[in-house]
DNA sequence: CTGTAGGCTCCCGGCCGACAA
DNA sequence: TTGTCGGCCGGGAGCCTACAG
C-alpha cells in the first residue's frame, strides 16, 4: 500500500484510489468542504492523529440507527485511543445520495517526537481558503413542478456571472458541475415585478435527478478558475439504514474493533470512513488538538465553555454552556478513555440550546 | 435473545424481529420465495446446519464488488466450517430496492446426534407448496412511458381473476400487494387486434415507483386466499456497492471472521444475512445435505454431474458437466475447507455452459 | 426582497389499433 | 402470440405575472 507522507500544507487530497467509486473523477476539495459544512475539519495527511475506536463505533451505530449491542467481545489489548500516522485522506461522495465522506488510512505508531507535535499544530493553523459560495434551503415553491428556483438577490450577484442588462429580459445559461463532475445547465433569468433572479429551464431536472425536497439545501460555489460548482445538503432525514442487509451490526462493530486491534498489534495500516454529516463524532483527532485538550486545560465541573454551531444558512454561531457532568460512558470496556469527556461538551451544549429556545431567548 | 425451535415443517417464518426494517409488515413467505427464485432453499429453523465463514466472506465481497484483501488476520482457532443450530430464519426485503434477503441466527454446537441428522434430512424433503405464479422480463415497450404492460396470454389466464367477456371490451381493476404490503392497482383490459391482455392505468406508476428498466422482471402470484401479490427481480446490474461509505471491506471481512470466532469460542449465538441474489454462495448448508455430499459420494476428477440452472422465465433447466479440477482456494488460511469443492461444481458448469453457447448448441 | 398562486401554452404521458415478427 | 409503431387527446409540467408578507 502506498503511504504518501505529504507536508502539512496539503491537508486535502482529492485523489480517488479507494474502494467504492468506480469513476476516476477527482472530487473537488472546496466543494467537498462546502457540502460537509464549516465545522468539519479533516486532519492533514502525513500528520499524527489520535484514533478513538469507541467513537468510530458510535458513528456506525448512528448511521445504522442501532445501538451497540452487548454481544461484542472485549479486546483487552485494544486501547481506547490509538496514536497513528495519517497516511492518506481521500474525499468521496456517494453516487446515489451525494453524501460526502472521507476515507482515511491510519497506521498505529508507538510514540511521537516534538517535531510531529509541531507539524500537527501547524497543519491545524493553515487557514482554509474562504471559498465564495451561497447555500439556500429549498422552499415548497422551489421544489414544486410548477415553477423554478428563486435565487436570493445577494447570492446571485455574489456567485453567478453578471448578466447583460441590455437584454430584455436579462438572461444567460449557467453551467455548473457537481461532486461527480456531472454537468447541469440552467437558464438564469432576471424578470418579474419586482425584478428577481430565477433559474427556470433545467432546474426541475436537477431537483428530480437529485431527489430533492423542500427543506433540503442547494449550494453554489465559484472555484479559483471562476468555474461554477454546485452541491446539496439534505435535511436530516432518518438514516437510510444502509447496508443492514449485508452485515449484522454486531459484525460491523466487531469488525471495527478487531481491525483496530489487529493494526495496533502489528503496527500495520488500516482504513476507516468518516461521514461528517452522519454523526457528530470526530473520532480521528489531530494530535495537537488532543494534546491541548488533555494537557493544557483541565476540564472540571461547572466550567464554562463556548461552542460553535452550524446555522441554517451555513454560517457559524457561538453558544455558551456549562459542563454539568463528566464521566466515562462505558468505564468497564474503555478504561479512562476520555472519549465521553469530549462528548459531554456536545450533549450539554445542545441541552442549553434547547433551554434557551424554550425560554424564548435568542 | 429468543430462540424458537420449531419443528421441521415450519421452514419459513415471516416474523420480523430483526434489525433494519422499521415496519411491522410480515413478509409473505411464498412471495419471498418466488422473488428469490426456484434454486434458493433456506434451511429450516430449529435444525442443524454447517456454516462456512469463507463463503460468507465471499458473499460480502461479491455484494461490495471487492476481492478479499490479504490484510485480514488469521483466526487460527476458527475452523473452516462450524456446526450450528439454526435458531431462527426471518425474511426481509430492502425497502428501497425490494432485494430479498434472510436473517439467520446461528449458535455453534460441538456435536449432533442421530435425531438431529434425521430432522435435518426430513426438513429438506418437505415439498414447498408449488405457488401459482408467472414471471415476465420487461421489454422496452413495457417500461416506456408510451404504453402499458403486455401480459402473456397464458399468464393472464392462469393468474388473474377471469374477465367478464360480456363487457366490450372486457376489463377489470386488479389489486396486488408487494413485499412491503404496499397496494398497487392496475386496469386490466383485453383489447386490440388481435386481442391481448394489457395492464394500462396504474402500470407506469409501478414502473417509476420501483425504478424498473427493460430487462428487469416482474412476477405475479396468487396466494392461498386467492389474493394477488406481485414482486420484482432486477436484472444483474453492477452491485450498488452499498455501505462502502460506512465500513471498509477489510473491516467487514474481519468482522465476519471475528464474530464467528467469538461465537465458536463461547458457543454463543450470532447473526448473518444471506442475500440469495447477490451471490451464488449458499454458506449455510443443512447438515444432512453436507453429510451426504461429503460422505456418501466422493468427488473425483472426471466425474460427471448434473446441475440445475434458473432460466429467464424462472423455470429450471438441467445441464450436464464434468469436474475438471478440485482444489482448495486458499489452503493456507482454510485447511481442508471443502468450500471450494462445492464451488468447483458451479465454475465448471458455467464454463461448460459458455462453451455450449459458443458452439451454437442449445 | 421573495414565497405562493393564478393563468396560459404546449409537450409528452398514456390509451388506442395497425402491422409484422 | 406479442413487440413496436403511428395517431390522438388531455392533463400537467413549466414559463409568466400579480400580489402580499
Amino acid at each position: 500500500m502506498k503511504a504518501p507522507v505529504n507536508g502539512a500544507g496539503s491537508n486535502l487530497t482529492g485523489d480517488n484510489n479507494g474502494e467504492g467509486d468506480e469513476k476516476k473523477s477527482v472530487i473537488n476539495p472546496e466543494l467537498w468542504q462546502t457540502c460537509a459544512g464549516p465545522l468539519v475539519n479533516l486532519p492533514a495527511a502525513g500528520t499524527h492523529v489520535v484514533y478513538f475506536p469507541q467513537g468510530h463505533s458510535e458513528q456506525v451505530a448512528a448511521s445504522m440507527k442501532k445501538d451497540v449491542d452487548s454481544q461484542i467481545p472485549n479486546y483487552p489489548n485494544l486501547q481506547s485511543k490509538l496514536l497513528c500516522i495519517l497516511h492518506s485522506v481521500t474525499l468521496h461522495a456517494d453516487p446515489e445520495t451525494d453524501e460526502v465522506y472521507a476515507q482515511m488510512t491510519l497506521q498505529p505508531v508507538s510514540s511521537f517526537d516534538k517535531e510531529a507535535l509541531l507539524r500537527s499544530d501547524l497543519s491545524m493553523k493553515i487557514n482554509k481558503p474562504q471559498t465564495q459560495f451561497f447555500c439556500k434551503t429549498l422552499t415548497a415553491s422551489d421544489t414544486s413542478t410548477h415553477g423554478g428556483f428563486s435565487v436570493p438577490r445577494r447570492a446571485a450577484e455574489k456567485i453567478f456571472p453578471p448578466l447583460d442588462f441590455s437584454m430584455q429580459p436579462p438572461a444567460q445559461e449557467l453551467v455548473a458541475r457537481d461532486l461527480h463532475d456531472t454537468v447541469w445547465t440552467f437558464r438564469h433569468i432576471y424578470r418579474g415585478q419586482p425584478k428577481r433572479h430565477l433559474l427556470t429551464t433545467g432546474w426541475s431536472l436537477f431537483v428530480s435527478g437529485k431527489r430533492l425536497f423542500a427543506g433540503d439545501s442547494v449550494l453554489f460555489i465559484r472555484d479559483e478558475n471562476q468555474q461554477l460548482l454546485l452541491g446539496i445538503r439534505r435535511a436530516n432525514r432518518q438514516p437510510t439504514n444502509l447496508s443492514s442487509s449485508v452485515l449484522s451490526s454486531d459484525s460491523m462493530h466487531i469488525g471495527i474493533l478487531a481491525a483496530a486491534a489487529h493494526a495496533a498489534a502489528n503496527n500495520s495500516p488500516f482504513t476507516v470512513f468518516y461521514n461528517p454529516r452522519a454523526s457528530p463524532s470526530e473520532f480521528v483527532i489531530p494530535l495537537a488538538k488532543y494534546y491541548k485538550a488533555v494537557c493544557s486545560s483541565q476540564i472540571s465541573l461547572g466550567m464554562r465553555f463556548r461552542m460553535m454551531f452550524e446555522t441554517e444558512e451555513s454560517g457559524t454561531r457561538r453558544y455558551m454552556g456549562t459542563i454539568t457532568g463528566i464521566s466515562d460512558l462505558d468505564s468497564v470496556r474503555w478504561k479512562n478513555s476520555q472519549w465521553r469527556n469530549l462528548q459531554v461538551f456536545i450533549l450539554d451544549c445542545v441541552f442549553s440550546l434547547v433551554l434557551a429556545k424554550m425560554g424564548g431567548l435568542k
